[in-house]
DNA sequence: TCCATGTATGCGGCTATCCGGACACATGGC
DNA sequence: GCCATGTGTCCGGATAGCCGCATACATGGA
């Protein structure tokens, strides 16, 4: 893939990497990997109100990062495209060497 | 890779996620991607004011994602990290289905 | 030293985002 | 219809993020 244009940009952002730009939204797509899960229980699993995980789930919803699909009363929520998770942790893997690049700055230091 | 705990998914948030969280940030990373360039060159290919740009990179540069060097008066910034584009090119990827997705459901509609 | 070029920052303001609690809405069993 | 369970939304407020302008700061050449 090469360069990008302002609108595609825009898009990327609000629609997708938007949707990672929380860490409980975060946690909520590694919580949905693991395996598909309803509101309630993932409030519990995150201990974040359900209030607040309910809104999450609205935006990744939205975003079709994730899919519902009623059971009851409960609504079960689950990852609509695994690759997400592949993202996620090229960046976790990013994140660490980061860490330890600036580790070993901190020891030349002292 | 498997589960995160708050902390991490805090972590990845702050000092990864958070710096592809701005549609200008990520043209920067795909301008750098392209090649080196110092403050000026990328706020006149974005067609950003400089002073935004100058900030946008601050950002980066404080999470590792972008390295500086100084050229005379100039600085240049560079990729610490080509992955971070293999990351946002998955999540380009993910985009594009969701939207081709999205439009097959209108198609039923209509 | 003075100037031209290039970069970073202070400022003021605006907008977007996130939050938890309370409450309304949906569903299925009785 | 009534209730229990589970979910979504309204509210008010607090915070964080982004912006351009003007200006201060750094660098190297004359």
């Amino acid at each position: 893939m090469s360069d990008l244009s302002p609108e595609e940009a825009e898009l990327l952002h609000s629609q997708c990497c938007q949707a990672v730009a929380d860490p409980k939204r975060i946690r909520i797509v590694y919580a949905l990997y693991d395996k598909e899960r309803n509101v309630t229980n993932l409030a519990e699993y995150l201990g974040t109100p359900q209030s607040t995980v309910s809104r999450h789930l609205k935006e990744l919803l939205n975003r079709g990062m994730v899919t519902s699909r009623r059971e009851g009363p409960a609504v079960v929520y689950s990852l609509t495209d695994d690759r997400i998770i592949q993202a996620l942790d090229i960046m976790r893997q990013v994140l660490a060497d980061n860490l330890r690049r600036q580790a070993r700055l901190v020891d030349l230091i002292s």
